[in-house]
RNA sequence: GGGGAGUUAGCUCAGCUGGGAGAGCAUCUGCCUUACAAGCAGGGGGUCACAGGUUCGAGCCCUGUACUCCCCACCA
C-alpha cells in the first residue's frame, strides 16, 4: 500500500475503529489460563457530552487496557452510561418547561416515559463519542445504571441493608434544593462566598424589662426560633438562662438556653436556635428537647406556621419584610456588612435550604471501618499514594449519606407502607398484600435513590452481583480504577464501603488518580467561560491519536493538566513523524531481502539502536506498569524523534544507498524490526496509527492491538558498540559546530583528519557516517605523530579533528576559540579534582563514582594538553 | 479552623530510592540535504522561592519564612 505522504488520521480512524469492533477484538474471553485484567469505565451520564476531563479519563484507561492485553491478560474494560437522576431530571423539567408543561400536571408516569425517551435519544450520543477516542471497550457487555442488572442489584442491596438495620428512615436535617425540590446529600452542595448582612435584633423578656441582642445572617427564619443560646460559661448572660424571651410577630415565648456550641466572642455571644432551619441549631435542639417549627414549604416560601404576614412569601422577601417590620417596632440594633459561606445546589446553583424533613439514610459509621482499614493495609492503593490522606479525613469523619430524594428518574425505594394497619414492607419485588394484615392498600414510596447508590455498586453490579456470574467470578475484584480527584467522595468511597460490605471484596486494587484538564492559561475549561475546548471537534481536525497523545503526554498522576494549543502542534507533528519515519522504512523495504536481525552481522549503528530501543522497551514498560503514562509517553517520543529518526535513520541512509547489499539487507532488517517494536510501544498511547502502519508491515499479524507487547532482551545489550557510536556521534556533532559557528554552508563537504582518542579500528570503520552526516569528505585517520598547520582543531570525547580551512582561518579568532574551550576544560578538572582531593568523598563516596570521576578527570587532562598543543603551535605561526 | 499540593530557562512542565541542571514551545543563526518545512543543523538563556540544618556531596532529606493553588469544615 502506498502511504500518503502526511499524516492524515481522518483518512483511517473510523474505519480501523469498526473493524476492530466487528472482529471482536474488544471482547475478553472467560479463559482460567490468562490472567484477568479489568477496569469499569466510570460511567458518563447520559445528558453528557464528552468533554476534555473525559477525554483525559478515558485516555488512560484505554492506554492501560490497550497494554495489559498486549502483553496477554484476558482484558475486560467494561463501558456503560449513568442515568444521573438528578441531572437528567432537570434536563427533561426544562424540556417541558418549553413546552409549558408542568411536570406535575404530567404525572410520574408520563414523565417516565418522557425520561425514557431521553436516555434512547441521548444516552447513546455519548457512546459514540466514546468510540471516536478509539476506547477498546468490550461493548457487549455495556451497561446503564438502571438496566434490569443493576436495578436488581440495587434493590437487593437495599433491602439488605435495610434488614441489617443499616438503612433508617428519620425525620433529620437535609440540605434542600427549593428549585429542584429534592433532598441533596452533604457532597452534593457546593459553598461559595457571598456578600450578606449580620443583622443584630433584639428580643425582650415577656415583662419587657430585659433585652437580649443576637445577630443572625439569617432574619426569616426566626418565626421558627424556639430557644435562645449562650454559653455556660458567659459570665454576661448568666442570669438570663433559664428566663424566656418572646419571638415577635409569632408572639412565641421561648427560653435561654446555655449550650457550648455558642461561642463567647462571636457576634454578642447570642445565638438564635432554629432547629427547623439550621445543622447547628437541629443538634442543639435534640440536646435540649426543643421544639421543631418548621417555617417554610419545599419551594423556599414562608407557610403557615410563619404567621398569616408572611405565609407565601419567598424566603427572601420574608427577609426583607422581617427586617422592616423589626425596625418600625425598634427591635433592629443594626446591620453589619458581612460575607460568608451560603450552600447551592450542584446542580441549579439555587442556595439551599437546610430543612427539618423525613428522609432514608445509611448508617455510615460501621461501613467506613472497614473501608478506612483496607485501604490503611495497603489492600487498596491510591497513586498517588497522597490522596489517601483525603480518603481517610473524609472516612473518618463521614456522616449519615441521606440516600432519598424527591424525584421520580430513579431507583424507586423499594419500601411499600400498609394504609391499613401502618405495617412498613421493605422487599425487592413489589408485594401483593400486607403480610401483617393482608390488607392491599399498599403504597410504594414515593422517593428514588441518590444516584451515586447506584454508581457504588458499578463494579459488581455490572458483572452479575448479587448473582455469582462467570463474569463475576472471573473479573472481579477489578484492578484498577481511573478517575479524577473530584469525585473520590461522591464515588470512589462510596464503591470501597459497598463492595466490601456487599461482596466481601474490594472493588479494585487501585485507584489511579488524575487531575482536571485546563486551558492553555491554566483556567478551569467551563461553559461560562467559553474556554472550552469540544474534543470531537479537536478530533475532526487532528486526529484522535493526536488528542490523546497530547492528554497523556505530560499527564503526572494527581495533577491537573494544561491544554495549550501549542502543545498540540507538537503532538500533531509528532505523528506526523512516525508517520514519516514508517514511510522512509517502508519505501525501502523489499520484503524477501528481509533477515533475520538475531542471526546477522550487525553494524555498531545497528547494535547502537538496538540498544537504545531494548533500554527504552525495559523503561517504558515499568512505567506503564506503575501507571506513569506521561512519563512513558515523553520517553517513546524522545527515542522514537530524537535517536530513531534523527540518527538512525540517517545513519541508514548512506547504507540503504550504497553498494553493498548484504550489509543494506541487514539495515532494512534492523530499520523493520526497530520499527515494528516502535509502533507496539507507541500503540496503547496512539492506537489507530500505530495499527494503520502496522498493516503495511512485511509479515505483520492480523491486528498489533494482540500483538505481544516488546520485551527486554538480554540479547540485545550492546553497551560497548552503543559506546563507540557514541563517540563518532560526538565527532559528528563538533563538526556541525564547527562549520554553523564559522559560517560553512552546511551543504560544503569539507575535508579533514581525524585522530581518535580510542577506538580507532572501529571508528575508521564508520567513516562514512561522518562523511555523510558532517558534511565531510576525504576523512583521513591519522595517529598522534601527525603535525598539522593551518587547520581549525577540534577536541571533544571522541577525538580530534583537523581542518585545514585554508585562508579561512583567522590564527587570532582560532585561538580564541580555543582558548574558550581551554577554560571549559579547567573547570571540568577543577571540579573533578575539587571532588577526588575531598577526603570524604574518597573515603565514603562508592567505589565505582570515585573511579567515574577519576576516568572522567583523566580524559580532560588529555583533553587540555591537546587544546594547549594546538595553542602553542598556532602562537608560533 | 483543619488538611493537601506547589514555587526549576521567557512560557508549560519533567527530574525515580541524594552523586556533574532537562524537554517541548518561544527566541536567535544557517539550511527546500531524494521520510518528514507538520522538517533539518546549530546557538543563547537557570545563585532549582528565601534562610538555616543534616551529609564527603542537596533541585531532591529535615526545620523555618514568604507567596500561589486546591480540598474539607461552615461561628450564628
Amino acid at each position: 500500500m502506498e502511504m500518503a505522504k502526511t499524516y492524515e488520521p481522518q483518512s483511517f480512524e473510523k474505519d480501523l475503529y469498526h473493524w476492530w469492533e466487528k472482529e471482536g477484538f474488544f471482547t475478553p474471553s472467560v479463559d482460567s489460563k490468562k490472567e484477568p485484567f479489568t477496569i469499569v469505565i466510570p460511567p458518563p451520564n447520559i445528558t453528557g457530552q464528552l468533554h476534555m476531563g473525559h477525554a483525559l479519563d478515558e485516555s488512560i484507561q484505554d492506554c492501560i487496557i490497550r497494554f495489559k492485553r498486549m502483553q496477554g491478560y484476558s482484558t475486560l474494560w467494561l463501558p456503560g452510561t449513568d442515568h444521573a437522576s438528578i441531572a437528567t431530571e432537570v434536563k427533561i423539567v426544562e424540556q417541558l418547561a418549553k413546552e409549558g408543561i408542568d411536570k406535575y400536571d404530567l404525572g410520574r408516569e408520563k414523565f417516565l416515559e418522557r425520561a425514557w425517551d431521553w436516555k434512547r435519544q441521548y444516552g447513546g450520543r455519548i457512546v459514540e463519542q466514546l468510540r471516536c477516542l478509539g476506547s477498546s471497550c468490550d461493548w457487549t457487555r455495556e451497561a446503564f445504571t438502571m438496566d434490569e442488572r443493576c436495578s436488581r442489584a440495587v434493590k437487593h442491596v437495599f433491602v439488605k441493608l435495610y434488614n441489617e438495620g443499616l438503612i433508617y428512615q428519620g425525620d433529620r436535617i437535609i440540605n434542600w434544593c427549593p428549585v429542584c425540590q429534592t433532598a441533596l446529600s452533604d457532597a452534593e452542595v457546593d459553598y461559595e462566598e457571598q456578600a450578606s448582612h449580620f443583622w443584630h435584633f433584639r428580643y425582650f423578656t415577656p415583662d419587657g424589662k430585659t433585652e437580649v441582642i443576637f445577630a443572625t445572617t439569617r432574619p426569616e427564619t426566626m418565626l421558627g426560633d424556639t430557644a435562645i443560646a449562650v454559653n455556660p460559661e458567659d459570665e454576661r448572660y448568666k442570669d438570663l438562662v433559664g428566663k424566656t424571651v418572646l419571638v415577635p410577630f409569632v408572639n412565641r415565648e421561648i427560653p435561654v438556653i446555655a449550650d457550648s456550641y455558642v461561642e463567647k466572642d462571636f457576634g454578642t455571644g447570642v445565638v438564635k436556635i432554629t432547629p427547623a432551619h439550621d445543622p447547628n441549631d437541629f443538634e442543639v435542639g435534640l440536646r435540649h428537647n426543643l421544639p421543631v417549627i418548621r417555617v417554610m414549604n419545599d419551594d423556599g416560601t414562608m407557610n403557615s406556621l410563619a404567621g398569616k404576614e408572611y405565609e407565601g412569601l419567598d424566603r427572601y422577601e420574608a427577609r426583607k419584610k422581617i427586617v422592616a417590620e423589626m425596625e418600625k417596632i425598634g427591635q433592629l440594633v443594626k446591620i453589619e456588612d458581612y460575607t460568608h459561606n451560603v450552600g447551592a445546589c450542584y446542580r441549579c446553583h439555587t442556595t439551599v435550604e437546610p430543612i427539618v424533613s423525613k428522609q432514608w439514610f445509611v448508617k455510615m459509621k460501621p461501613l467506613a471501618e472497614r473501608a478506612i482499614q483496607v485501604v490503611k493495609d495497603g489492600e487498596i492503593n491510591f497513586v498517588p499514594k497522597r490522596f489517601d490522606k483525603i480518603y481517610f479525613n473524609w472516612m473518618e469523619n463521614i456522616k449519615d449519606w441521606c440516600i432519598s430524594r424527591q424525584l421520580w428518574w430513579g431507583h424507586r425505594i423499594p419500601v411499600w407502607y400498609c394504609d391499613e394497619c401502618g405495617e412498613v414492607i421493605c422487599q425487592e419485588d413489589a408485594p401483593h398484600s400486607c403480610p401483617k394484615c393482608n390488607s392491599t392498600k399498599l403504597r410504594q414510596d414515593e422517593d428514588v435513590l441518590d444516584t451515586w447508590f447506584s454508581s457504588a455498586l458499578w463494579p459488581f453490579s455490572t458483572l452479575g452481583y448479587p448473582e455469582e456470574t462467570e463474569d463475576y467470578k472471573y473479573f472481579f475484584p477489578t484492578n484498577v480504577l481511573v478517575t479524577g480527584y473530584d469525585i473520590i467522595f461522591f464515588w470512589v468511597a462510596r464503591m470501597i464501603f459497598s463492595s466490601l460490605h456487599h461482596t466481601d471484596k474490594i472493588p479494585f486494587k487501585e485507584v489511579l488518580i488524575h487531575g482536571i484538564v485546563r486551558d492553555a492559561q491554566g483556567r478551569k475549561m467551563s461553559k461560562s467561560l467559553g474556554n472550552g475546548i469540544d474534543p470531537l471537534e479537536f478530533i475532526d481536525k487532528y486526529g484522535a491519536d493526536t488528542l490523546r497523545f497530547s492528554l497523556l503526554n505530560g499527564v503526572s498522576s494527581g495533577g491537573d493538566i494544561r491544554f495549550s494549543a501549542d502543545k498540540v502542534e507538537g503532538n500533531r507533528n509528532f505523528m506526523n513523524k512516525i508517520w514519516n519515519a514508517s514511510r522512509f522504512v517502508l519505501m525501502n523495504t523489499d520484503e524477501k531481502n528481509l533477515v533475520d536481525i538475531f542471526k546477522a552481522e550487525l553494524s555498531v549503528a545497528d547494535k547502537w539502536i538496538l540498544n537504545k530501543l531494548n533500554m527504552v522497551t525495559k523503561e517504558v514498560t515499568a512505567n506503564l506498569e506503575s501507571y506513569e503514562l506521561g512519563v512513558a509517553a515523553q520517553k517513546l517520543y524522545d527515542f522514537v524523534w530524537s535517536e530513531f529518526c534523527d540518527w538512525y535513520i540517517e545513519f541508514s541512509k548512506p547504507v540503504l544507498y550504497g553498494t553493498d547489499e548484504s550489509a543494506r539487507n541487514v539495515t532494512i532488517s534492523v530499520l523493520n524490526y526497530c520499527l515494528d517494536k516502535i509502533l507496539k510501544l507507541l500503540h496503547p498511547f496512539v492506537p489507530f496509527l500505530t495499527e494503520s502502519i502496522y498493516q503495511n508491515l512485511p509479515g505483520h499479524e492480523k491486528t498489533i492491538m494482540l500483538a505481544q507487547y516488546p520485551v527486554y532482551s538480554k540479547e540485545l545489550e550492546f553497551a560497548d558498540d552503543a559506546e563507540t557510536l557514541d563517540l563518532i556521534k560526538e565527532i559528528i556533532k563538533s563538526i556541525r559546530n564547527a562549520k554553523a559557528e564559522m559560517n560553512v554552508a552546511p551543504s560544503k563537504r569539507i575535508s579533514m583528519f581525524i585522530r581518535p582518542s580510542q577506538k580507532a579500528e572501529q571508528m575508521k570503520k564508520s567513516v562514512v557516517y561522518i562523511e555523510k552526516l558532517a558534511g565531510a569528505e576525504k576523512v583521513e585517520f591519522v595517529d598522534a605523530s601527525a603535525t598539522f598547520e593551518q587547520v581549525v582543531s577540534l577536541v571533544s570525547a571522541g577525538g580530534e579533528v583537523f581542518i585545514p580551512l585554508g585562508e579561512l582561518v583567522d590564527k587570532q579568532k582560532e585561538i580564541e576559540r580555543l582558548t574558550k574551550e581551554v577554560n571549559q576544560v579547567n573547570s571540568e578538572i577543577k571540579r573533578a579534582e575539587g571532588k577526588l582531593n575531598n577526603q570524604g568523598f574518597v573515603a565514603k563516596a562508592p567505589a565505582s563514582l570515585i573511579e567515574q570521576e577519576k576516568e572522567k578527570l583523566a580524559k580532560y587532562k588529555e583533553m587540555l594538553g591537546k587544546l594547549n598543543e594546538r595553542i602553542e603551535e598556532l602562537a608560533k605561526l
